[in-house]
RNA sequence: GGAGAGGUGGCUGAGUGGUCGAAAGCAACGGUUUGCUAAACCGUCGUAGGAGUAACAUCCUACCGGGGGUUCGAAUCCCCCCCUCUCCGCCA
């Protein structure tokens, strides 16, 4: 959500902005309409004062009594055109995405994005290079017949040593944001509409998520949603900022609209599992813990010893919600190029808007957090490490760093 | 699942129809006093929206879990919902 005194004082940079982005709500209409609503606040305001001064009297004046019953016909009307205005402007302002910072790239899609850097060593084989998923069945330990088979095609199991080095990768990677001063939670997995509102997964990606049959809950699509909301409604202390905050936590998204795209082994799939970075932080901070949180993603493929490359997110492949975005991309040499495996975004104040998270310091500053919120770990990085360390005799090699979590530095064919 | 209690400002906690945006205490902040600290004393001390100002000031409106109702007037009365706590039962 965007400052609504923005779109009164200077319209034409909300237009700008929501035509670069492709948003479809008539501005000059919103701007009316808010126009016509600060009226009716104005009117039902002063008649409300006008009846507050004539009830002081009516305990000895019965005529004061009449007065303020008729009065109160007017009210009642104005008072109902004031809700139904209000609720027209806000759910309008609900669907206007938010500000872009000038370094975004223009583009339509992810082809559009601007590479930063390439970092790392590229591995070459002398054999041809197997993608995860025929490495995953070849070593027995990706399971996407029988994941189909309990739940539905786009589920899958890790077994064995995929699964030890699956969990060794998500407790190696917390281990390493504990140090770098995250707060570790344990999250609910499932969140009520008005936190998936507030973090502008609603209404913008509504047929992503999994609701809860007669409940107001939906699986999470990420800890995001449930993390950004554990402050909802709540005013922080501004000497306590940044606060950053991670969790592990399986992910679920509907995948809607998605089907054949990049669906060969576990890329895209219905279920997977994210260790998150959170941070609040002042405004003016904002950008530094945008690169704070690209520089431990950066700082975890690297000592996992994988290639990648950080690229500037165009307007075209962001959200609505996100101000700026970087995402990273591996190699994968059995796929034969880069694929997304962590993706970074400041929100600024689009979700602390909608969530009400407030700061407040001693000095009197005070106003919305900003949020930035980006991934530590997937699963994709599991699979990044099955195609970079594999082997000429069919095995693949566990990055060192895990070695002391999973027990074993290899994982043969079974 | 059964029974009961309760939701008031950062916290504790008064307040059962008007003068209540709300006593008091604690915490916080500013100041006086003090060799320093502590204590004591004085003062300030909710949020949001609107009007207003160069900026303050000031004024108006709303908010006592949420929604609705009664009334000229609701923190206070009525209805519905949500949440929390305690005890019992079941249980990973």
């Amino acid at each position: 959500m965007i400052d609504p005194k923005i779109l009164r004082e200077n319209p034409e940079l909300v237009k700008q902005n929501a035509a670069r982005r492709g948003c479809t709500v008539d501005i000059d209409a919103l701007v009316a309409l808010d126009q016509e609503y600060l009226s009716l606040v104005r009117e039902v305001e002063d008649l409300r004062a006008e009846r507050n001064r004539l009830s002081k009297d009516c305990k000895s004046d019965p005529a004061a009594r009449e007065a303020v019953k008729e009065l109160k016909v007017t009210l009642a009307e104005k008072e109902s055109r004031l809700d139904a205005t209000k609720a027209q402007v806000e759910e309008k302002l609900t669907w206007l995405p938010n500000f872009l910072s000038p370094e975004v790239p223009d583009g339509a899609s992810d082809r559009d994005n601007a590479e930063l850097r390439q970092m790392g060593v590229k591995p070459s084989f002398a054999f041809p290079a197997l993608d995860h998923q025929a490495l995953g069945e070849k070593l027995g330990i990706i399971d996407t017949a029988r994941g189909a088979k309990v739940a539905q095609s786009g589920f899958y199991f890790w077994a064995g040593a995929g699964a030890q080095l699956t969990q060794a990768m998500f407790f190696w990677g917390q281990q390493q944001l504990i140090k770098r001063g995250f707060k570790l939670f344990m999250s609910p997995c499932l969140a009520k509409s008005q936190t998936l509102f507030g973090t502008g997964y609603l209404p913008f990606f509504a047929d992503q998520t999994y609701p809860i049959s007669g409940e107001d809950l939906a699986l999470i699509g990420t800890s995001e949603q449930t993390l950004v909301g554990y402050h909802a409604d709540e005013t922080l202390d501004g000497a306590s900022l940044p606060r950053c905050y991670t969790a592990y936590t399986p992910c679920f998204r509907t995948e809607a609209g998605s089907y054949g795209k990049e669906s060969r082994g576990i890329f895209r799939v219905h279920q997977f599992h994210k260790l998150e970075q959170i941070i609040f932080c002042l405004p003016d901070d904002s950008p530094r813990c945008h690169e704070l949180c690209l520089a431990n993603e950066e700082y975890l493929l690297q000592q996992l010893g994988l290639p990648y490359r950080v690229v500037n997110v165009c307007v075209g492949d962001m959200g609505a919600p996100g101000y700026k975005k970087y995402d990273i991309e591996a190699w994968y040499p059995g796929f034969g190029g880069y694929r997304e495996v962590t993706s970074n975004t400041n929100l600024t104040e689009f979700q602390s808007r909608r969530l009400n998270i407030r700061y407040k310091d001693s000095k009197g500053g005070k106003g919305f957090v900003h949020t930035i919120s980006a991934t530590g770990l997937t699963d994709r990085v599991v699979c990044a490490i099955l195609e970079n360390y594999q082997q000429a005799d069919g095995s693949v090699r566990v990055p060192e760093v895990l070695q002391p979590f999973t027990g074993f530095a290899s994982i043969t064919p079974a």
